[in-house]
Parts: C-alpha cells; structure tokens; sequence
DNA sequence: TTTAATTTTTTAAATTTAACACGAAATTAA
DNA sequence: TTAATTTCGTGTTAAATTTAAAAAATTAAA
C-alpha cells in the first residue's frame, strides 16, 4: 500500500493572438526559482476549491490581466521529473485573444508578461516547449474544422485579415478566390455597412462572423471545413 | 497565500471493444465505498513516481488483465466535488482492445470486471458517465479521420467486418461498395491469402491493415478520411 | 439442383475542387 | 493633375472526386 501520495495539481494556458500576419503567444517571466527570470507559461498551482477552468482563468488574470476569448482544455502533462522540486501534474489549456484585447498588465506573481512572435521565441521553462508545440498543432488542426479563426480576430473584419490568418497560421498559401466562395458558402459570416481603409489600396467591406447562425447550421449537422491541401 | 494544496491525482480508462456489431466498455464493480458495489470506469492514484501511463497502464492490468492494443489520453476532469470524500482530479485515457483478448481477470482491487454493451449500460459511480460520453464522442470522431478502427479488429479481417464496425459505432449506413473502394484506394490495407468462411453466403478474403505503408504515406502528407454525411 | 446470402466489378451521373485574370476603388508618387 | 501602385472584388471552365446504382460471381444451405 503505497504512503499519502505527493503530487501538486497546476494550470498552464498556450494563449495565442493574432495581428499583422504575425502569430504571438503570451508568456511571462519567472519571479522565482526554478527557472528564475526564464520565460514561461502563464499558470500555476489550482486552489483546493477552484474548478480547473477557474484556476487558468484566475491565473490568466493575475499573471498578464489579457481578456481571453476562447479557452478550452489541451492536454495533461505529468512526467514524474517534468518540475525539478517535487511532482506537479499541469493540466494545459489552449487560450486565444482579440488583436484589440492585447494588452497587458502584470500584476502580482509575475515581473513581466509579453507577447512574444511565434518566430522569434525565447527558451522556455519547464516542458513549456513541448506544451507549446502541441497547442500550435491544435491550433493548425481546429483552424481546418472549427470556426475558431473568428476568435482571433475583431468582431469585425475585412475578408483579407481572414486569409492572412489562415495562411500565416497554417503556413500555406490559399486561393484568394475559392477560399472566399467557400467561406461565404457556408452563410455563416454576414456583411456589415462598414468599410474599412488601411493605407493604400481599393477599400475593403467589414464582415462578422454570426454565431447563432453557426450553432444553428450544427444543430442540423452542418460541418465547418476548410482544407489546406 | 494559500495553505498547502490537498487535491489527490488518479486516471480512468475508457477501454472499447467491438464484436458481432456490438460497441463494448470495460467496466470494473467497486469493492469499497463511495459508491460500493456500483459499476465504474477502471483507474486508481498515480502512484509518486510513475508516469500518467504508467498508471493507467498498471490499473488496467490489476483490475481486468486486459491486453490494450491503443491507448491515448482523452481528457482532465477536475469538478472539486467530483469525489464526495477528497478532492481528486482524474486524467482519463482512451483505450481499444481487439476482439481476441476479450478475456478478463480480476485481480487484486476490484471485485469484479466486465464487457458492457453501450446500450445495455448500468449507472456508473463519479462523474463517469460523463468520461465515458467524452470517449464515445471521440471513438465516433477519430474513426473518420485516423485508422483506429482496425485496432479493434483482429489483425486479419473481411471487410464486411470493417463496415459493421463503423455503421455500428457511427450509428449510420453507409454505402458498402463506396465503402470499399474508397479505404482499397488509400492503399494502407492488402489482401492475405487467407478467406472467411462465417456461416452461409459466399466466403470472404481476409485483409490486414498495413500500419508501415499507412506511416510512410502519413509523413507524405497523406490524411486518412472516411466522411459519414 | 435450386435458392439464398454475400462478395466483387463496372458504369454513369452528380458534385466538388482546382486553376486561372482582370476591372474597380482608393492612395501615393511624379 | 496625371500616372503608377496597391488592394479589393468577382466568374468560368476543366479536372477530379464522390455518389449512386445494377449486375455478375462465388459458395453454403436447403
């Protein structure tokens, strides 16, 4: 019969934003030891009474004040070495932001929170590395059958920020053409009256994605997709 | 500044298994309080210095000494009063056993194991019920996108096998000869010289699934797909 | 020897996907 | 003010794939 097990239960969030054709994750940096001022996943220890959403949710907040808008659960990592003091088990969750919600304010636990390009990453603490990695696949993966594009973007858009998003993020060109047909085919994203200038260039209209109507099309068995080769 | 944390770590597993056009789970009747005597998804703590599969691994061998042919990890569920005694968060796993390694025996924990079909299902103690509509949702997803499904069948199987398989646990027809020719033409499953012979009606060829040729077109950007509607 | 069950092959029709180019509307530079 | 540049917006056709459907082949059972 084996002694009172010894295992601590933590959080961590991938959260991704979305701007200028770049793809950006939120770290922060250490305050404390291990890893002292390396760069690390926002995250931590979950209370004995939180739920697990509500511990990356308050963790989130403490850490980096960014107000996410999309969160679900990535993966359980529990290698017995993966923390150098003693076993922590972190349950990973994959988070993603609105350009227009970037800003950060550290608070409490940590010196400092950044956002960092995707293609210009420091090292990380921990098996951070790996979590990251397998968010940046889930990203890639839902990206091709779930609508959650729209949740990176503002709520209003012109179709172009669409087709940057998708071939930055799946590094892929597209046809500007058949990718636009296909999306507006589904009748899930709707015009608004709104234009939009960005420097030079024809101006182009704002779109927004219409939820209900989404959820609805599901409920009849309607499949998002969007086929990268 | 919180007290020391007291939430204990255990996994579950979701095992199915198919045979006869029957989707089966592996479910394990509790010795001990809470819920004695009531029908649970086989798991227990992680011991200190064992790997998340590890324990899973271990659990399954002590309580059923089923032989898993796939296993994956499926979700965290961490509610705080999921256990009505302490506070435990359960990593599940998702495992698939192949129709000839049915047998069971139980060992040291449990009183008792057993193959339920998925729609002659008893109550299940916890939150397993819920674990266990997570992992049919995922059987029911992956099934169209990787070859699992030929980990539940014997290495060496008719077709009509394969069909059954996913008519039964897609809960929807779908077209026999289409069926074929689409799976023949990715070319991952050959012929053996072997043929079937399971009652009246013309004897079928046995095939086998070619998990080599499948990596091999994988890393060439192949995707495995068999869209139900 | 006939009947029933099941596996296989073939063909045609319908749908989806892929490839492809230019005019419109605005800004910037000459 | 004119010309050049940038980005937006749009349709058609050919090829490939998917779907649908019928018929033939093989064997066990009656």
């Amino acid at each position: 019969m084996p002694a009172i097990q010894n295992i601590k239960v933590a959080v961590d969030a991938v959260v991704f934003g979305y701007e200028s054709k770049k793809l950006s994750v939120l770290l922060i940096k250490r305050g404390v030891e291990p890893y002292k001022d390396s760069w690390a996943l926002p995250g931590g220890l979950v209370l004995d009474d939180e739920s697990l959403e509500t511990a990356v949710t308050r963790e989130l907040k403490e850490e980096t004040g960014v107000t996410i808008n999309y969160l679900e659960q990535l993966y359980s990592f529990g290698a017995p070495k993966r923390d150098p003091r003693n076993r922590v088990v972190s349950v990973s969750y994959f988070g993603l932001v609105r350009p227009n919600h970037f800003t950060i304010k550290a608070d409490t636990d940590a010196d400092e929170a950044q956002w960092f390009s995707m293609d210009e990453l420091p090292s990380l603490a921990f098996d951070h590395k790996v979590i990251l990695e397998m968010a940046q696949k889930r990203l890639k993966g839902k990206l091709q059958y779930e609508p959650i594009g729209f949740d990176l973007l503002n709520k209003e858009f012109p179709f172009s920020d669409l087709e940057n998003l998708y071939t930055t993020i799946l590094e892929h060109q597209i046809d500007r053409r058949n990718f636009r047909k296909k999306i507006l085919s589904f009748g899930i994203i709707e015009e608004t009256d709104k234009i939009h200038q960005q420097g030079s260039g024809r101006p182009a209209k704002l779109f927004k994605f219409n939820k209900k109507k989404y959820d609805q099309l599901v409920a009849e068995d309607f499949h998002f997709e969007i086929k990268i080769v």
